[in-house]
DNA sequence: GCGGCCCATGCCTCTGAGGCATGGGGTCCA
DNA sequence: TGGACCCCATGCCTCAGAGGCATGGGCCGC
């Protein structure tokens, strides 16, 4: 078995067609990815496929190996990076993430922590989703994050910042813009904008309240970013449940108002790889509570 | 990269030379393995290790990716197990490992334990030292065992049995068989028996013992099991510490003694892959509560 | 200073990954 | 019901790269 070999069949896994997966994705042609896939099966002992006339089919094996494949590869991605950066001494870095529109609240606060490191060592910044800031963790590509408690990450760990109230969003000249609180069953029948699975976190808090509000309610529109959700907004004149820091991107023409009742509320954590031994993420983890503490606002 | 590199970068790096390795490892010519050493740091980018006229020294990210580098290999075969056990759900196994010498005390218990679900599964059993067992929970190839709690084994999850003392193991007719109980000072000029790194956690609390007492005492011999303890205990005519359980295997001409005052102990625990989502581990975790009761001996 | 050991490089062989052709099987639609 | 289309497996061939042998440079120890 070859890392190939594993590379190959997350990549046909992900597309459910090896013809499709060996000319989209590996560059290759589709007779040497069967046997790729075969030689793998053989070596493995256990079927991990089921072909089909419509593609393939993971078995049972086959996505219990597709986690662990998964794993596999960015491990050895963790490994580049690591040695990359044992390789390179000279000055130290320090990379933080912000999940995508955090950075105007918790950024200050962290550099403000990192002051004193900042003469001896690079400090990179970069926001993302957060699964994509999970991702970086797990890859060593990021040293801390600040983001959502990602299912399935078992060897990151968080840290609550915040617990983030949901807000709901909508155009400044809807029928109720005029109320001071929204009551989530008066979304019924108005355009709901809701978000995809590039916030899977979200997209499962918002659900839940839609569950526990016992509204049926399906979304008309998902999006992938804020700036797609307020031009939504504000096009189709629809309303969002969205955490309340997306009051940092609503244009003019888009307001908040807080829900009534029980307020679903997301997490805000700062994560990190369990076994990242930074000197400099340990400072800055000590020092996460006086964070907190100067970085909340209501 | 490959597994390949990976394979023949661990291996030279545990040898510590290319050609030793090609030969004796790796079944391949000193040319080649130095080529795959040279495409692996091209691809790695860096300097993994330095070449000297006696052999390979490893950089300090060439350390770094050899724990990365071991880590990769052991989820690929935890991988391929665990894919081949998904694949052959029609008699579910349980695998269970014993510290060797620890099944005469344990095992029935735990076979006790498994009682009703001896009809449907298969349980495996094994005797290895602890790193073993440590490493075949690591690869999905245990789900239980009743080991030492090894270090830097993020991944495995322990839960106390006991805590079992050291004792005095000496020859019968040995001028210390008379105590009814040892000081460790009386150990001063015996020839003294200790364990080699296939036990570490023994080792050290031995070390630590010894520490703790105020001796230093540098071992005559190191024995890496029970067997061979017990044989230089008897033929020259030395001393060890031991677990009690070592009772199980002396020889007539060997007898133990208790230490005097604060005896060190060792624990022994059993062991578990914090992943493994087996439904006969959750049972038998759950009672090992009634096991540890019934089967602890003083 | 010389012999021996270790590693890197040149050059060649051969293995296996990859490509093309093709056919079997299944599905969908007219 | 039959034909068209899609997907995968297999036969056969090419060629890229892993591996082997020869050889030389550099270092170390005697």
């Amino acid at each position: 078995m070859e890392l190939r070999h594993l590379r190959y069949f997350v990549a046909v896994a992900e597309v459910g067609s090896l013809t499709v997966a060996a000319k989209r994705r590996l560059h290759t042609a589709q007779p040497s990815l069967s046997r790729q896939m075969s030689d793998l099966e053989y070596e493995v002992g256990a079927q991990l496929m089921v072909r089909t006339a419509r593609g393939i089919e993971l078995t049972a094996a086959g996505r219990v190996f597709l986690d662990h494949a998964r794993l596999v590869l960015a491990q050895v991605e963790a490994a580049r990076e690591a040695a990359r950066r044992a390789a390179e001494p000279s000055k130290p870095s320090f990379a933080v993430g912000f999940l995508t529109g955090q950075e105007m609240d918790w950024l200050p606060e962290a550099m403000r922590i990192l002051r004193d490191e900042l003469p001896n060592m690079e400090v990179t910044v970069s926001s993302q989703y957060s699964p994509q800031l999970a991702d970086a963790l797990m890859r060593g590509r990021l040293d801390v994050a600040f983001m959502r408690p990602e299912a399935q990450t078992p060897d990151l760990v968080y840290r609550l910042v915040t617990k983030e109230p949901l807000v709901a969003v909508l155009p400044d000249d809807h029928r109720l813009a005029a109320r001071d609180v929204i009551d989530p069953r008066d979304i019924v029948g108005e355009t709901f904008v809701s978000v995809s699975n590039t916030a899977p976190a979200l997209r499962v808090v918002i659900n839940d309240y839609l569950e526990r509000s016992k509204l049926n309610i399906t979304p008309d529109h998902e999006v992938d970013n804020l700036a797609m959700a307020m031009s939504l907004i504000a096009s189709t004149r629809g309303v969002a449940f969205l955490p309340a820091y997306a009051r940092n991107f609503m244009p003019r023409s888009v307001v908040s108002r807080p829900l009534k009742g029980d307020a679903p509320t997301i997490d805000l954590v700062v994560g990190y790889h369990k076994a990242n031994a930074s000197p400099t993420l340990k400072l800055f983890l000590s020092r996460v509570d006086e964070l907190i503490t100067r970085g909340r606002r209501s």
